[in-house]
DNA sequence: TGTACATCAGTGAACGCGCGTTCACTGATGTAC
DNA sequence: TGTACATCAGTGAACGCGCGTTCACTGATGTAC
């Protein structure tokens, strides 16, 4: 099936090869199904090697993107490691923008799917700062790409993709704030307190994720935990101590000290 | 003096022209000085010039970084908006990389001025915070091209920039720590602890400067300012209820709820 | 099942463009005497 | 002060290269009958 592949390129299809090798076992998989209903089922070979080239080109990015920031990313560069023509790449996408968007929206996706995970994974309260930090060091760990490009292009220069990775966090942060709504704890809080603690979670969150995605060793990413673990504590008894509505002026606590409550 | 100019780039050397006549100007006023001593400096004016053009290379880079990344930014771009040859760049710097290394120094050099000012500064302890993140966001306000390219690159694909601004946070870092250390009611704390608190800080302080920066109009601008308020109260609820050594378990906070100090 | 035609993912040549870097040069500024 | 020579910031032509995009094309897959 890779008859067509170019010599010259060899090494360099790899993931188009992958992507196809996939499609075709899949499709196998579904070979009975496709007799029975033949009429319907022909056209699906090929939208599924449209399926695979496509994929090849969105994995070959991120790829790329693991080295590069977007702007510096070339369509040619793209379409080579996918295995494909430059001009092959237009069949797919409008422009390197849209690849861009596809692919913010599948990381963040990814990071949904682990924050549904966390959630609903009924976490051990009593240690439940400690479970929600290692399950998030274990997502980035995971597929380090998608945070990788998340963090370069939060800042990059492209501003569409910027403000559509804005937005994205936007919409996680205000899912939290609803989650946060139903701890016993928090629901005497007003919804701006509570917004307001949800992105203050959600900016620790990420400050977190960028500083294991860019740690080299395991030494430094147990380091990265401990602190972690740590600011979060100081964070929560901060949360727990809050009165949405009145609080204590920073001067009355600096008259105060730490061991008011000790 | 700027007859060398070519006219083909009119209304592009602006940069050089800024830069030589901020040059020529420093010159005069040191003409009388230059009378006296000519042996020494005479030598100077082509010192001047050339300094001028070093600077007008660096401003033209930083302007342009402000809508591209340093990668996406080419040697041509930055001679072309300083008005020079793409061939005299090399008079000045080694590479762009080079140049990157300098931005980010100068970059480092204004940020820890601001933070020396706001130091020194003595604010009133009852509004310690509000004049902390005023301070902030002036600081932002008032170059806002530094923090943007710090913002962006410290992300980003060139290493070496990374590296070199991940090492200048780390240093500043450590020296909030050292001021923390002398507050009095942090006196007892470990050093870890201090530690750990300067870099919740500091990614605060980070935090809230990325959103500032790329926050469109005033309003938004003071919802920040709101936000970033209330998030460092309830931080520094935290700290100051934090007793360096035990503390009590996620599990104790969340049964305790947020009456418990009410 | 077989045939004739339509679709369309992928091709490769070609284009004009901006890039980084080299090179031998120019001419104003600086230095030695 | 005047002259002869050295320095060196800035020049412009030239190079080879990778880029994004266009175009008419090919040939396997899909469809109608």
């Amino acid at each position: 099936m890779d008859s067509r592949t170019p010599s010259s390129h060899t090494g360099r299809a790899k993931r188009l090869r992958e992507s196809r090798a996939r499609a075709s076992e899949e499709r196998k998989s579904k070979e009975s199904e496709r007799r029975v209903s033949k009429e319907r089922r022909v056209t699906v070979s090929r939208d599924e090697r449209k399926g695979a080239t496509r994929r090849a080109i969105l994995d070959s990015a991120l790829d790329l993107l693991a080295e590069r920031s977007f702007t510096a990313l070339s369509l040619r560069e793209v379409a080579r490691e996918a295995g494909i023509a430059p001009t092959a790449f237009y069949r797919h996408f409008d422009s390197m923008d849209a690849l861009g968007l596809v692919l913010i929206d599948e990381s963040f996706r990814k990071l949904r799917e682990m924050l549904r995970g966390a959630r609903t994974g009924q976490l051990d309260p009593k240690r439940i700062i400690d479970s929600s930090i290692d399950i998030l060091i274990k997502g980035v760990k995971q597929d380090p790409e998608h945070w990788r490009f998340i963090a370069r292009e939060r800042h990059s220069g492209v501003a569409t993709l910027r403000h559509a990775i804005r937005a994205e966090i936007r919409v996680i942060t205000s899912e939290l704030a609803i989650d946060l709504a139903r701890i016993p704890g928090l629901n005497g809080w007003t919804h701006d307190d509570l917004n307001i603690l949800a992105s203050l979670m959600v900016n620790a969150m990420i400050s977190i994720a960028e500083a294991v995605e860019d740690a080299s060793d395991p030494a430094s990413v147990e380091d990265i935990r401990n602190t972690a673990v740590r600011q979060l504590r100081m964070m929560m008894i901060g949360v727990f101590n809050w009165r949405s509505g009145g609080n204590p002026s920073a001067n009355e606590l600096f008259s105060r000290g730490p061991q008011a409550t000790g």
